[in-house]
DNA sequence: GATGAAAATGTAACCGGTTACATACCATAC
DNA sequence: GTATGGTATGTAACCGGTTACATTTTCATC
């Protein structure tokens, strides 16, 4: 039942276990004949080095933490994608713990990190309180929080400019002529996807001097079905809005829903605009108008932060990425009736 | 820089090792005095045990490896998330792999399991080729297939039943009046999930005497933009289909979407049946006709199935799942003019 | 053929837990 | 006071690799 042990393959070549080793490590010199012996003898017995035995003398598991809220949410599906294509090519593997945004799910998934000895944990829930800071500082690790921030600057990050997003959402949607825009957001009390860009938003729109009354400024979750009621609510007022500025795709897919079910055709009558750029925005009907985040590339760059963190280098700032507009076919100039 | 040992523990609690063993695993009854003093060193030192050492002796990992093509595709990422809620109710950690549908990157991926001792291995990603039976066998734990099945019945696995699936999709079209009926599926070499689904459909419309030509049996990759490029090819047609079969939500939705864009109106010109029900099925405008999988409910069935495998119950039969015909607004009657 | 440095290989301690077995302790029974 | 038995705890081997250090072998040089 115990598969053969390296103690095996080192009788059967008729060497020691040291040479054994040095063969699979295959840093230090061997002689040909010998290690040729040895890999016959390995291939013989089909043995293949026990990954755990190694970590633990090691201190190294060469598997990399990936806490994350939710998988089948396609923002962070995207995210993690990145993130397996980046682990792969790097010879690393990945250990994907779900939170479901709870901070104790959080913490104790950090404590699990710590736990099996993992490389190095990828954050990427949201915001960090300062549960989350003790729990990073016990893992003794490097953390990299993956699209999201710390602002006190302690662990590095990768993540888009936010605020900056905003504006270009904003701005786009006045340079066509809109003014009575309305915004549907993520709860202002996540500091790193939420609050930036309501900020955004409403610094453009105060400036061209239509930011809209606080009934106009829907703060709801995360999940598409807010984004569905939201619309609907504001889309059933008398006078309603031409544009409505969203948080993120998933939101903005669901007013797109709302406007079709209440006949309101996009862009003719409302132009909606999201945030994320997601693969499904290219591939709804309209195609949705989006302040375009670079996900994929964002996983991968931080597993490969982590790696080169790992590997001793001194951690880096946060990097800003910066967003881009992608203009598709959910947004137009208002109505002329407007 | 390494962190507190059990020894260290034991030493400040002026205990020996095997004791604080004891008062971590709870499995053997410890003086409450003693438990309190252990306990206590436990707190002052911030320790936690060490799975990886844990592991080495128990030969038991907690971590069950997840072989995927892709978590960006929600059909996986979906699964996925079923696999994650059902292991974190058991406790146990999943390694996520992804493989891009190559044989060799699954076997490898195979291979990574048994190095790292992983107690169980979920296979989600299609057909099982001699490669994969022989990587498979060399793992010497437990596998489980998920949404895949094995022909020869030597892993269990659990999945719905297209052939069935196929005709339903099929029948509904027939039961509307639909004559002119097309097909888009995945490549007919998978199968699992493709070559059923074209069978239920065959046999069905062969049944009711309106089984089309060839060019209407569009066999693509499971790509959404192959769905949108098979659509255009069969709508532009002077005598178009009047309604279409998808082999996935995913092949739909790229239907749809070629649809809107030659400004057929669905469901009144064109119907359109998808397969797998994904979350994305019920938000789309219109919303998906489709046959649903209970995708979640697939992947945490797999989880628990490879966790009683692994506490050693005898591996049951291939587990086969109904599927449902859901009918939402992709589906009408054909046009009367048609 | 002796010498010494470099290369190849072996020995054994170690990583940090678990657990079989041995021992110490205490209470009850005779 | 000794035998009996159950509970609590300690000792040390072990899981399967790695690697520091020691030893042997090889080979160029004088």
């Amino acid at each position: 039942m115990p598969g053969p042990t390296i103690r095996d393959v080192a009788a059967r070549a008729g060497v020691s276990v040291a040479t054994v080793s040095r063969v699979i490590s295959g840093s230090v010199r061997v002689s040909p004949a010998t290690r040729q012996k040895v890999e016959q003898a390995m291939a013989e017995l089909g043995w293949r080095p026990n990954m755990t035995a190694r970590s633990l003398v090691r201190g190294r598991t060469g598997l990399f933490g990936v806490i994350v809220p939710d998988v089948a949410n396609p923002f962070f599906a995207e995210l993690a994608q990145g993130m397996a294509l980046a682990a792969a090519s790097l010879g690393v593997r990945l250990v994907l713990l779900h939170t479901d945004l709870s901070e104790e799910r959080d913490v104790a998934a950090i404590h699990l990190c710590r736990d099996h000895r993992l490389d190095a944990v990828i954050y990427t829930s949201g915001a960090l309180s300062p549960a989350h800071q003790e729990a990073f500082r016990q893992v003794g690790r490097p953390v990299v929080l993956a699209a999201t921030f710390d602002p006190e600057g302690q662990w590095p990050g990768i993540l888009v400019d936010s605020l900056t997003g905003g504006r270009m959402g904003a701005r786009h949607l006045l340079s066509l002529g809109h003014r009575r825009i309305a915004m549907v957001g993520g709860p202002s009390t996540d500091p790193v996807a939420a609050g930036p860009r309501w900020e955004g938003w409403r610094q453009e729109l105060a400036a061209a001097g239509c930011l809209p009354p606080p009934n106009w400024q829907l703060e709801v979750g995360w999940k598409q079905q807010y984004g569905y009621q939201a619309a609907i609510r504001l889309l059933r007022e008398p006078e309603r809005p031409t544009a409505i500025l969203c948080g993120s795709d998933v939101l903005a897919l669901g007013v797109l829903a709302a406007a079709a079910d209440l006949g309101i055709p996009v862009p003719q009558e409302l132009s909606v605009v999201g945030f994320d750029n997601l693969n499904l925005a290219a591939l709804w009907r309209p195609s949705l108008t989006t302040v375009s985040q670079p996900i994929g590339l964002i996983g991968q760059e931080a597993v490969h932060l982590a790696f080169r963190l790992v590997a001793g280098e001194p951690a880096p700032p946060t990097r800003w990425l910066s967003p881009e507009l992608v203009v598709r076919g959910s947004t137009a100039p208002p109505a002329p009736h407007g």
